[in-house]
DNA sequence: ACAATAGTGTCTCTCAGACAGTATCGT
DNA sequence: ACGATACTGTCTGAGAGACACTATTGT
Protein backbone atom coordinates (compact mmCIF):
# COMPACT_ATOMS: atom_id res chain seq x y z
CA UNK A 1 0.00 0.00 0.00
CA UNK A 2 2.95 2.07 0.48
CA UNK A 3 1.76 4.60 2.93
CA UNK A 4 4.52 7.25 2.60
CA UNK A 5 5.76 7.60 6.02
CA UNK A 6 6.22 11.84 5.24
CA UNK A 7 2.70 12.03 3.99
CA UNK A 8 1.04 10.57 6.94
CA UNK A 9 2.30 8.71 10.18
CA UNK A 10 1.84 5.57 9.78
CA UNK A 11 0.78 4.27 12.90
CA UNK A 12 -2.00 1.92 14.13
CA UNK A 13 -4.03 4.75 15.15
CA UNK A 14 -7.19 4.16 13.37
CA UNK A 15 -8.02 7.30 12.51
CA UNK A 16 -4.89 8.05 11.05
CA UNK A 17 -5.85 8.03 7.18
CA UNK A 18 -9.14 9.27 5.85
CA UNK A 19 -11.43 6.56 5.55
CA UNK A 20 -13.65 5.71 2.74
CA UNK A 21 -16.58 3.34 1.26
CA UNK A 22 -15.84 1.00 -1.26
CA UNK A 23 -18.18 -0.31 -4.04
CA UNK A 24 -17.92 -2.69 -6.71
CA UNK A 25 -20.01 -1.44 -10.20
CA UNK A 26 -20.04 -3.85 -13.12
CA UNK A 27 -20.99 -3.41 -16.95
CA UNK A 28 -22.35 -6.55 -17.79
CA UNK A 29 -22.92 -7.05 -21.57
CA UNK A 30 -24.84 -9.54 -23.85
CA UNK A 31 -26.29 -9.53 -27.26
CA UNK A 32 -29.94 -10.39 -27.30
CA UNK A 33 -31.92 -10.21 -30.47
CA UNK A 34 -29.09 -9.49 -32.57
CA UNK A 35 -28.71 -6.22 -29.64
CA UNK A 36 -25.97 -5.13 -27.70
CA UNK A 37 -27.47 -4.41 -24.26
CA UNK A 38 -26.37 -3.78 -20.32
CA UNK A 39 -27.98 -4.79 -17.54
CA UNK A 40 -29.63 -1.85 -15.41
CA UNK A 41 -31.49 -1.98 -12.09
CA UNK A 42 -33.65 1.17 -10.97
CA UNK A 43 -33.04 2.65 -8.26
CA UNK A 44 -35.35 2.69 -5.22
CA UNK A 45 -34.05 5.39 -3.00
CA UNK A 46 -32.08 8.78 -2.85
CA UNK A 47 -30.22 10.36 -4.40
CA UNK A 48 -31.07 9.37 -8.02
CA UNK A 49 -34.04 8.08 -7.00
CA UNK A 50 -35.85 6.40 -10.31
CA UNK A 51 -32.83 6.47 -12.42
CA UNK A 52 -31.08 3.33 -13.97
CA UNK A 53 -27.62 2.34 -12.29
CA UNK A 54 -24.98 -0.10 -12.99
CA UNK A 55 -25.42 -3.70 -10.77
CA UNK A 56 -23.15 -3.12 -7.58
CA UNK A 57 -22.85 -3.09 -4.16
CA UNK A 58 -20.68 -2.52 -0.66
CA UNK A 59 -17.16 -4.85 -0.98
CA UNK A 60 -17.11 -6.36 2.53
CA UNK A 61 -14.49 -6.24 4.76
CA UNK A 62 -12.22 -9.10 4.31
CA UNK A 63 -13.33 -9.73 0.27
CA UNK A 64 -11.16 -9.44 -2.35
CA UNK A 65 -12.11 -7.01 -4.99
CA UNK A 66 -12.71 -9.57 -7.98
CA UNK A 67 -14.83 -11.82 -5.59
CA UNK A 68 -17.19 -8.88 -4.55
CA UNK A 69 -17.73 -8.36 -8.46
CA UNK A 70 -17.81 -11.99 -8.84
CA UNK A 71 -21.02 -12.08 -6.30
CA UNK A 72 -22.27 -8.76 -7.15
CA UNK A 73 -22.70 -10.11 -11.08
CA UNK A 74 -24.27 -13.57 -9.76
CA UNK A 75 -26.63 -11.80 -7.59
CA UNK A 76 -27.74 -9.18 -10.18
CA UNK A 77 -28.37 -11.75 -13.19
CA UNK A 78 -28.98 -14.77 -11.32
CA UNK A 79 -26.56 -16.96 -13.74
CA UNK A 80 -25.55 -20.08 -11.82
CA UNK A 81 -22.90 -20.85 -14.29
CA UNK A 82 -19.83 -18.27 -13.42
CA UNK A 83 -19.53 -15.29 -16.17
CA UNK A 84 -17.81 -16.43 -19.09
CA UNK A 85 -15.76 -12.83 -18.46
CA UNK A 86 -15.19 -10.46 -15.62
CA UNK A 87 -12.95 -8.31 -15.84
CA UNK A 88 -11.91 -4.88 -13.88
CA UNK A 89 -11.93 -1.83 -15.47
CA UNK A 90 -10.66 0.90 -13.47
CA UNK A 91 -11.52 2.87 -9.89
CA UNK A 92 -13.72 5.73 -9.86
CA UNK A 93 -13.42 8.49 -7.18
CA UNK A 94 -14.52 11.77 -7.89
CA UNK A 95 -15.13 13.16 -4.68
CA UNK A 96 -18.38 14.78 -5.19
CA UNK A 97 -19.26 11.26 -7.55
CA UNK A 98 -21.74 10.42 -4.14
CA UNK A 99 -23.67 12.93 -2.32
CA UNK A 100 -23.68 11.09 0.94
CA UNK A 101 -20.33 10.57 1.67
CA UNK A 102 -17.26 9.98 -0.25
CA UNK A 103 -16.98 6.59 -1.93
CA UNK A 104 -14.70 5.06 -4.41
CA UNK A 105 -15.90 2.51 -6.50
CA UNK A 106 -13.98 -0.50 -8.82
CA UNK A 107 -15.79 -0.80 -11.85
CA UNK A 108 -15.77 -3.83 -14.09
CA UNK A 109 -17.07 -5.27 -17.18
CA UNK A 110 -18.52 -8.73 -17.92
CA UNK A 111 -19.52 -10.32 -20.99
CA UNK A 112 -22.52 -13.52 -20.42
CA UNK A 113 -24.32 -15.45 -23.47
CA UNK A 114 -27.97 -14.17 -23.94
CA UNK A 115 -29.36 -14.54 -20.41
CA UNK A 116 -33.06 -15.08 -21.59
CA UNK A 117 -33.77 -17.99 -19.62
CA UNK A 118 -35.41 -17.13 -16.46
CA UNK A 119 -33.17 -15.45 -13.73
CA UNK A 120 -33.81 -16.87 -10.67
CA UNK A 121 -30.98 -14.51 -8.34
CA UNK A 122 -32.12 -13.11 -5.37
CA UNK A 123 -32.43 -9.35 -6.99
CA UNK A 124 -32.21 -10.63 -10.66
CA UNK A 125 -35.86 -9.71 -10.78
CA UNK A 126 -35.40 -5.96 -10.53
CA UNK A 127 -32.63 -6.24 -12.97
CA UNK A 128 -33.41 -5.23 -16.71
CA UNK A 129 -31.33 -5.15 -20.02
CA UNK A 130 -31.04 -2.18 -21.82
CA UNK A 131 -29.61 -1.25 -25.50
CA UNK A 132 -26.06 0.04 -24.67
CA UNK A 133 -27.52 2.97 -27.20
CA UNK A 134 -30.28 3.68 -25.09
CA UNK A 135 -28.74 3.53 -22.25
CA UNK A 136 -26.25 6.03 -22.98
CA UNK A 137 -28.14 8.73 -24.63
CA UNK A 138 -29.40 10.62 -21.79
CA UNK A 139 -26.37 11.18 -19.20
CA UNK A 140 -29.30 12.10 -16.46
CA UNK A 141 -30.48 8.63 -17.25
CA UNK A 142 -27.77 6.97 -15.18
CA UNK A 143 -27.05 7.57 -11.89
CA UNK A 144 -23.67 8.91 -10.35
CA UNK A 145 -21.13 8.90 -12.37
CA UNK A 146 -22.25 5.90 -14.83
CA UNK A 147 -22.65 7.54 -17.50
CA UNK A 148 -19.04 7.69 -18.07
CA UNK A 149 -18.07 4.51 -15.77
CA UNK A 150 -20.56 2.86 -18.88
CA UNK A 151 -18.75 4.79 -21.61
CA UNK A 152 -15.35 3.64 -20.44
CA UNK A 153 -16.73 0.14 -20.36
CA UNK A 154 -18.21 -0.34 -23.82
CA UNK A 155 -14.87 1.51 -25.12
CA UNK A 156 -12.77 -1.32 -23.73
CA UNK A 157 -14.87 -4.31 -24.51
CA UNK A 158 -14.61 -3.38 -28.41
CA UNK A 159 -10.67 -2.57 -27.98
CA UNK A 160 -10.38 -6.17 -26.30
CA UNK A 161 -12.53 -7.69 -28.73
CA UNK A 162 -9.73 -6.29 -31.58
CA UNK A 163 -6.68 -7.92 -29.85
CA UNK A 164 -8.36 -10.62 -27.81
CA UNK A 165 -10.62 -13.59 -29.35
CA UNK A 166 -13.54 -12.54 -26.94
CA UNK A 167 -16.74 -12.37 -29.26
CA UNK A 168 -17.61 -16.36 -28.43
CA UNK A 169 -17.66 -15.17 -24.47
CA UNK A 170 -21.28 -13.31 -26.34
CA UNK A 171 -22.21 -16.77 -27.04
CA UNK A 172 -23.16 -20.23 -26.17
CA UNK A 173 -21.04 -23.29 -26.22
CA UNK A 174 -22.25 -24.13 -29.84
CA UNK A 175 -23.00 -21.27 -32.25
CA UNK A 176 -22.69 -20.45 -36.27
CA UNK A 177 -19.70 -18.31 -37.89
CA UNK A 178 -22.65 -15.96 -38.76
CA UNK A 179 -23.72 -15.61 -34.87
CA UNK A 180 -20.26 -14.67 -34.48
CA UNK A 181 -19.72 -12.22 -37.31
CA UNK A 182 -22.80 -10.64 -35.69
CA UNK A 183 -21.12 -9.81 -32.56
CA UNK A 184 -18.21 -7.93 -34.02
CA UNK A 185 -20.72 -5.93 -36.36
CA UNK A 186 -23.05 -4.89 -32.97
CA UNK A 187 -20.22 -4.23 -31.25
CA UNK A 188 -18.10 -2.08 -34.08
CA UNK A 189 -21.32 -0.88 -35.74
CA UNK A 190 -20.03 -1.97 -39.14
CA UNK A 191 -20.98 -5.02 -41.62
CA UNK A 192 -18.32 -7.52 -42.23
CA UNK A 193 -17.94 -9.06 -45.65
CA UNK A 194 -19.77 -12.71 -44.54
CA UNK A 195 -17.33 -14.32 -46.90
CA UNK A 196 -14.45 -12.65 -46.04
CA UNK A 197 -15.03 -13.16 -42.23
CA UNK A 198 -15.71 -16.88 -42.70
CA UNK A 199 -11.97 -17.12 -44.35
CA UNK A 200 -10.04 -15.32 -42.02
CA UNK A 201 -12.02 -17.20 -38.89
CA UNK A 202 -11.47 -20.20 -40.33
CA UNK A 203 -7.69 -19.43 -40.96
CA UNK A 204 -7.03 -18.31 -37.40
CA UNK A 205 -7.76 -21.66 -35.65
CA UNK A 206 -9.83 -19.96 -33.39
CA UNK A 207 -13.21 -22.18 -33.55
CA UNK A 208 -13.42 -26.33 -33.72
CA UNK A 209 -16.26 -27.64 -36.01
CA UNK A 210 -18.96 -29.48 -34.33
CA UNK A 211 -20.12 -31.91 -36.78
CA UNK A 212 -23.94 -30.48 -36.62
CA UNK A 213 -25.87 -27.79 -38.52
CA UNK A 214 -28.53 -25.30 -37.51
CA UNK A 215 -31.38 -25.79 -40.10
CA UNK A 216 -34.62 -23.70 -40.12
CA UNK A 217 -32.95 -20.37 -41.14
CA UNK A 218 -33.51 -18.54 -44.39
CA UNK A 219 -30.68 -20.58 -46.84
CA UNK A 220 -28.18 -23.02 -45.92
CA UNK A 221 -27.99 -24.61 -42.52
CA UNK A 222 -24.95 -23.20 -41.20
CA UNK A 223 -22.34 -25.75 -39.23
CA UNK A 224 -22.25 -25.26 -35.90
CA UNK A 225 -18.45 -24.63 -34.23
CA UNK A 226 -17.50 -24.48 -30.90
CA UNK A 227 -14.61 -21.92 -29.17
CA UNK A 228 -11.19 -23.48 -29.51
CA UNK A 229 -9.25 -23.75 -26.40
CA UNK A 230 -7.06 -21.15 -25.75
CA UNK A 231 -3.85 -20.78 -23.83
CA UNK A 232 -4.75 -17.71 -21.85
CA UNK A 233 -1.30 -15.51 -22.28
CA UNK A 234 -0.60 -13.69 -19.31
CA UNK A 235 -3.31 -12.85 -18.27
CA UNK A 236 -2.84 -9.42 -15.92
CA UNK A 237 -5.60 -10.50 -13.37
CA UNK A 238 -6.08 -12.63 -10.11
CA UNK A 239 -6.64 -11.16 -6.72
CA UNK A 240 -5.40 -8.27 -7.69
CA UNK B 1 -21.26 4.01 -6.68
CA UNK B 2 -24.81 1.94 -6.26
CA UNK B 3 -24.92 0.75 -2.72
CA UNK B 4 -27.19 -2.02 -3.25
CA UNK B 5 -30.14 -1.49 -0.95
CA UNK B 6 -30.73 -5.20 -0.10
CA UNK B 7 -27.19 -5.65 0.03
CA UNK B 8 -26.53 -2.49 3.06
CA UNK B 9 -29.26 -0.35 3.86
CA UNK B 10 -28.26 2.73 2.54
CA UNK B 11 -29.20 4.57 5.31
CA UNK B 12 -26.84 7.77 6.82
CA UNK B 13 -25.64 5.63 9.87
CA UNK B 14 -21.77 6.20 9.02
CA UNK B 15 -21.11 2.27 10.27
CA UNK B 16 -23.49 1.16 7.98
CA UNK B 17 -20.89 0.12 5.35
CA UNK B 18 -16.95 -1.52 5.90
CA UNK B 19 -14.72 1.17 5.83
CA UNK B 20 -11.15 1.11 3.90
CA UNK B 21 -8.10 3.00 3.89
CA UNK B 22 -7.42 4.52 -0.46
CA UNK B 23 -4.01 4.99 -1.58
CA UNK B 24 -2.60 5.65 -4.79
CA UNK B 25 1.01 3.46 -6.12
CA UNK B 26 2.79 5.03 -9.00
CA UNK B 27 4.91 2.96 -11.16
CA UNK B 28 6.79 5.90 -12.70
CA UNK B 29 9.30 4.94 -15.83
CA UNK B 30 12.02 6.48 -17.24
CA UNK B 31 15.11 5.77 -19.93
CA UNK B 32 18.15 6.41 -18.32
CA UNK B 33 21.45 5.83 -19.88
CA UNK B 34 19.60 3.49 -22.49
CA UNK B 35 18.10 1.46 -19.93
CA UNK B 36 14.49 1.05 -18.73
CA UNK B 37 14.11 2.63 -15.28
CA UNK B 38 11.42 2.88 -12.87
CA UNK B 39 11.68 5.10 -9.50
CA UNK B 40 11.70 3.25 -6.02
CA UNK B 41 12.02 4.28 -2.61
CA UNK B 42 12.85 2.43 0.29
CA UNK B 43 10.91 1.85 3.09
CA UNK B 44 11.93 2.62 6.83
CA UNK B 45 9.22 0.97 8.90
CA UNK B 46 7.34 -2.09 9.29
CA UNK B 47 6.15 -4.19 7.59
CA UNK B 48 8.50 -4.41 4.68
CA UNK B 49 11.22 -2.48 6.27
CA UNK B 50 14.45 -1.91 4.11
CA UNK B 51 11.94 -3.34 0.89
CA UNK B 52 11.60 -1.33 -2.00
CA UNK B 53 8.14 0.04 -2.98
CA UNK B 54 6.63 2.20 -5.27
CA UNK B 55 6.05 5.83 -4.49
CA UNK B 56 2.94 6.31 -2.96
CA UNK B 57 0.43 7.37 -0.73
CA UNK B 58 -2.85 7.67 0.77
CA UNK B 59 -5.88 9.89 -1.28
CA UNK B 60 -7.28 12.75 0.84
CA UNK B 61 -10.59 13.00 2.25
CA UNK B 62 -12.04 15.70 -1.10
CA UNK B 63 -8.83 14.62 -3.31
CA UNK B 64 -9.65 13.05 -6.81
CA UNK B 65 -7.60 10.26 -7.12
CA UNK B 66 -6.14 11.79 -10.08
CA UNK B 67 -5.49 14.29 -8.56
CA UNK B 68 -3.67 12.25 -5.86
CA UNK B 69 -1.40 10.28 -8.15
CA UNK B 70 -0.18 13.47 -9.72
CA UNK B 71 0.58 14.92 -5.95
CA UNK B 72 2.48 12.17 -5.04
CA UNK B 73 4.52 11.48 -8.29
CA UNK B 74 5.75 15.46 -7.90
CA UNK B 75 6.63 14.88 -4.64
CA UNK B 76 8.42 11.69 -5.26
CA UNK B 77 10.15 13.27 -8.22
CA UNK B 78 10.46 16.55 -7.77
CA UNK B 79 9.52 17.55 -11.52
CA UNK B 80 8.49 21.09 -11.90
CA UNK B 81 6.48 20.06 -15.37
CA UNK B 82 3.60 17.93 -14.52
CA UNK B 83 4.71 14.36 -15.73
CA UNK B 84 4.44 13.84 -19.54
CA UNK B 85 1.84 10.69 -18.82
CA UNK B 86 0.13 9.61 -15.93
CA UNK B 87 -2.58 7.05 -16.43
CA UNK B 88 -4.12 5.17 -13.82
CA UNK B 89 -3.60 0.77 -14.11
CA UNK B 90 -6.48 -0.40 -11.51
CA UNK B 91 -7.44 -1.34 -8.09
CA UNK B 92 -5.46 -3.52 -5.84
CA UNK B 93 -7.22 -4.05 -2.72
CA UNK B 94 -6.40 -8.19 -2.03
CA UNK B 95 -7.80 -8.16 1.87
CA UNK B 96 -4.56 -9.28 3.34
CA UNK B 97 -2.11 -7.02 0.73
CA UNK B 98 -1.09 -4.96 3.98
CA UNK B 99 -1.15 -6.85 7.37
CA UNK B 100 -1.55 -3.66 8.92
CA UNK B 101 -5.35 -2.99 7.70
CA UNK B 102 -7.65 -3.21 4.62
CA UNK B 103 -6.26 -1.13 2.51
CA UNK B 104 -7.38 -0.41 -1.23
CA UNK B 105 -4.33 1.09 -3.73
CA UNK B 106 -5.40 2.84 -7.06
CA UNK B 107 -1.95 2.09 -9.03
CA UNK B 108 -1.12 4.09 -11.88
CA UNK B 109 1.79 3.81 -14.23
CA UNK B 110 3.87 7.12 -15.61
CA UNK B 111 6.43 8.22 -18.26
CA UNK B 112 8.74 10.84 -17.43
CA UNK B 113 11.73 11.76 -19.89
CA UNK B 114 14.98 11.45 -18.40
CA UNK B 115 15.48 13.04 -15.21
CA UNK B 116 18.75 12.96 -14.07
CA UNK B 117 18.65 16.86 -13.56
CA UNK B 118 18.75 17.39 -9.62
CA UNK B 119 15.68 16.65 -8.14
CA UNK B 120 13.98 19.06 -5.79
CA UNK B 121 11.22 17.70 -4.07
CA UNK B 122 10.78 17.05 -0.76
CA UNK B 123 11.05 13.47 -0.55
CA UNK B 124 12.69 12.88 -3.91
CA UNK B 125 15.85 12.60 -1.92
CA UNK B 126 14.92 9.26 -1.10
CA UNK B 127 13.74 7.99 -4.08
CA UNK B 128 15.90 6.21 -6.66
CA UNK B 129 16.28 4.84 -9.95
CA UNK B 130 16.30 1.00 -10.33
CA UNK B 131 16.16 -1.46 -13.81
CA UNK B 132 13.07 -2.93 -14.18
CA UNK B 133 14.74 -6.25 -14.68
CA UNK B 134 16.73 -5.42 -11.09
CA UNK B 135 13.24 -4.62 -9.31
CA UNK B 136 11.77 -7.92 -10.57
CA UNK B 137 14.48 -10.14 -10.32
CA UNK B 138 13.30 -11.11 -7.00
CA UNK B 139 9.79 -10.82 -5.70
CA UNK B 140 10.36 -10.13 -2.41
CA UNK B 141 12.75 -7.31 -3.08
CA UNK B 142 9.57 -5.10 -2.90
CA UNK B 143 7.01 -4.64 -0.53
CA UNK B 144 3.72 -5.70 -0.64
CA UNK B 145 1.84 -5.92 -3.88
CA UNK B 146 4.17 -4.18 -5.54
CA UNK B 147 5.83 -6.98 -7.83
CA UNK B 148 2.14 -7.44 -9.27
CA UNK B 149 1.68 -4.02 -9.95
CA UNK B 150 5.03 -3.20 -11.56
CA UNK B 151 4.57 -6.49 -13.95
CA UNK B 152 0.94 -5.52 -14.80
CA UNK B 153 2.53 -1.70 -15.10
CA UNK B 154 5.03 -2.93 -17.32
CA UNK B 155 3.13 -4.71 -19.67
CA UNK B 156 0.46 -1.96 -20.09
CA UNK B 157 3.29 0.18 -20.59
CA UNK B 158 4.44 -2.29 -23.28
CA UNK B 159 1.24 -2.56 -24.70
CA UNK B 160 0.55 1.39 -25.12
CA UNK B 161 3.67 1.56 -26.76
CA UNK B 162 2.07 -0.82 -29.51
CA UNK B 163 -1.01 0.92 -30.15
CA UNK B 164 -0.14 4.56 -28.86
CA UNK B 165 2.52 6.95 -29.85
CA UNK B 166 3.05 7.72 -26.29
CA UNK B 167 7.28 6.99 -27.14
CA UNK B 168 8.50 9.93 -27.29
CA UNK B 169 7.06 10.95 -23.82
CA UNK B 170 10.25 9.32 -22.33
CA UNK B 171 12.54 11.98 -24.57
CA UNK B 172 12.57 15.47 -23.82
CA UNK B 173 11.39 18.21 -26.70
CA UNK B 174 13.91 17.17 -29.19
CA UNK B 175 15.58 13.94 -30.22
CA UNK B 176 17.30 12.14 -32.99
CA UNK B 177 14.92 8.83 -34.59
CA UNK B 178 17.78 7.32 -32.88
CA UNK B 179 16.85 8.06 -29.60
CA UNK B 180 13.31 7.55 -29.96
CA UNK B 181 14.49 3.85 -32.06
CA UNK B 182 16.00 3.16 -28.57
CA UNK B 183 12.82 3.63 -26.31
CA UNK B 184 11.08 0.87 -28.46
CA UNK B 185 13.66 -1.23 -28.17
CA UNK B 186 14.30 -1.03 -24.43
CA UNK B 187 10.70 -1.29 -23.75
CA UNK B 188 10.27 -4.16 -26.31
CA UNK B 189 13.40 -6.14 -25.95
CA UNK B 190 14.37 -6.14 -29.37
CA UNK B 191 16.50 -4.88 -32.09
CA UNK B 192 14.58 -2.74 -34.75
CA UNK B 193 16.31 -2.14 -38.40
CA UNK B 194 17.13 1.54 -38.31
CA UNK B 195 16.53 2.29 -42.36
CA UNK B 196 13.23 0.46 -42.00
CA UNK B 197 12.29 2.51 -38.38
CA UNK B 198 13.38 5.61 -39.76
CA UNK B 199 10.68 5.24 -42.79
CA UNK B 200 7.99 4.13 -41.23
CA UNK B 201 8.16 7.14 -38.45
CA UNK B 202 8.33 9.46 -40.99
CA UNK B 203 5.77 8.22 -43.13
CA UNK B 204 3.45 8.02 -39.60
CA UNK B 205 3.72 12.12 -39.46
CA UNK B 206 4.21 11.82 -35.54
CA UNK B 207 7.30 13.63 -36.15
CA UNK B 208 8.26 17.28 -36.94
CA UNK B 209 11.79 18.20 -38.32
CA UNK B 210 13.90 21.02 -36.30
CA UNK B 211 16.11 22.02 -38.82
CA UNK B 212 19.05 21.31 -36.26
CA UNK B 213 21.13 18.31 -36.25
CA UNK B 214 22.96 16.87 -32.98
CA UNK B 215 27.12 16.52 -33.52
CA UNK B 216 29.46 14.51 -31.78
CA UNK B 217 28.18 11.20 -32.25
CA UNK B 218 30.80 8.44 -34.59
CA UNK B 219 28.54 8.63 -37.46
CA UNK B 220 26.41 11.08 -39.75
CA UNK B 221 25.13 13.94 -37.58
CA UNK B 222 21.20 13.57 -36.72
CA UNK B 223 18.90 15.53 -37.51
CA UNK B 224 16.71 16.53 -34.23
CA UNK B 225 12.52 15.91 -34.59
CA UNK B 226 10.11 16.94 -32.00
CA UNK B 227 6.98 15.40 -31.48
CA UNK B 228 4.15 16.31 -33.57
CA UNK B 229 0.90 17.54 -31.62
CA UNK B 230 -1.67 14.79 -31.21
CA UNK B 231 -4.92 15.05 -31.40
CA UNK B 232 -5.48 12.94 -28.66
CA UNK B 233 -8.35 10.77 -29.67
CA UNK B 234 -10.94 9.90 -26.92
CA UNK B 235 -8.47 9.69 -24.12
CA UNK B 236 -10.82 7.83 -21.33
CA UNK B 237 -9.61 9.32 -18.49
CA UNK B 238 -10.05 12.67 -16.57
CA UNK B 239 -11.94 12.26 -13.18
CA UNK B 240 -12.72 9.20 -12.34
C1' DA C 1 -37.68 -21.17 -60.04
C1' DC C 2 -36.03 -17.96 -56.81
C1' DA C 3 -34.42 -15.65 -52.84
C1' DA C 4 -31.47 -16.17 -49.11
C1' DT C 5 -27.75 -17.68 -46.56
C1' DA C 6 -23.38 -20.67 -46.21
C1' DG C 7 -19.10 -21.41 -47.78
C1' DT C 8 -14.91 -21.36 -51.41
C1' DG C 9 -11.69 -19.39 -54.45
C1' DT C 10 -9.21 -15.58 -56.77
C1' DC C 11 -7.36 -11.13 -57.35
C1' DT C 12 -5.32 -6.89 -55.96
C1' DC C 13 -3.47 -3.52 -53.02
C1' DT C 14 -1.05 -2.27 -48.92
C1' DC C 15 2.29 -2.65 -45.69
C1' DA C 16 6.12 -4.57 -42.87
C1' DG C 17 10.47 -6.24 -43.04
C1' DA C 18 15.00 -7.61 -45.66
C1' DC C 19 18.51 -5.50 -47.55
C1' DA C 20 21.46 -2.78 -50.69
C1' DG C 21 23.11 1.61 -51.48
C1' DT C 22 24.32 6.59 -50.56
C1' DA C 23 25.55 10.61 -47.33
C1' DT C 24 28.26 12.65 -43.83
C1' DC C 25 30.47 12.73 -39.87
C1' DG C 26 34.93 11.62 -36.29
C1' DT C 27 39.39 9.65 -36.13
C1' DA D 1 41.15 6.03 -45.75
C1' DC D 2 38.03 3.83 -42.68
C1' DG D 3 34.55 2.79 -39.53
C1' DA D 4 30.32 4.32 -37.84
C1' DT D 5 25.95 6.20 -37.97
C1' DA D 6 22.16 8.63 -40.71
C1' DC D 7 19.22 8.28 -44.28
C1' DT D 8 17.08 6.58 -48.97
C1' DG D 9 15.37 3.35 -52.19
C1' DT D 10 13.94 -1.25 -53.89
C1' DC D 11 12.11 -5.76 -53.50
C1' DT D 12 9.31 -9.41 -51.73
C1' DG D 13 6.09 -12.06 -49.04
C1' DA D 14 2.00 -12.05 -46.00
C1' DG D 15 -2.34 -10.57 -45.14
C1' DA D 16 -6.79 -7.85 -45.63
C1' DG D 17 -10.51 -6.72 -48.32
C1' DA D 18 -13.31 -6.77 -52.98
C1' DC D 19 -15.74 -9.76 -55.31
C1' DA D 20 -17.21 -13.66 -58.16
C1' DC D 21 -18.71 -18.18 -57.80
C1' DT D 22 -20.65 -22.60 -55.94
C1' DA D 23 -23.68 -25.16 -52.43
C1' DT D 24 -27.86 -25.96 -50.03
C1' DT D 25 -31.77 -24.76 -47.94
C1' DG D 26 -37.14 -22.77 -47.48
C1' DT D 27 -40.96 -21.02 -50.05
Amino acid sequence: MSSRESTRPAGYDPDAYPRFAVTVDIAVFTIERQQLKVVLVERGGEPFQGAWALPGGFVQPREDLDAAAARELAEETGLDAPAPHLEQLGAYGHPDRDPRMRVVTIAYWAIVADLDTPRGGSDAAASFLVPVDTALSREERLAFDHHRILTDALHTVRASLRTTPLATKFLRNRFTISELRNVYEQLWDVELDPGNFHNRIIEWDLLEPTGEFRRGGRGRPAELYRAAETVDPATRSGSR
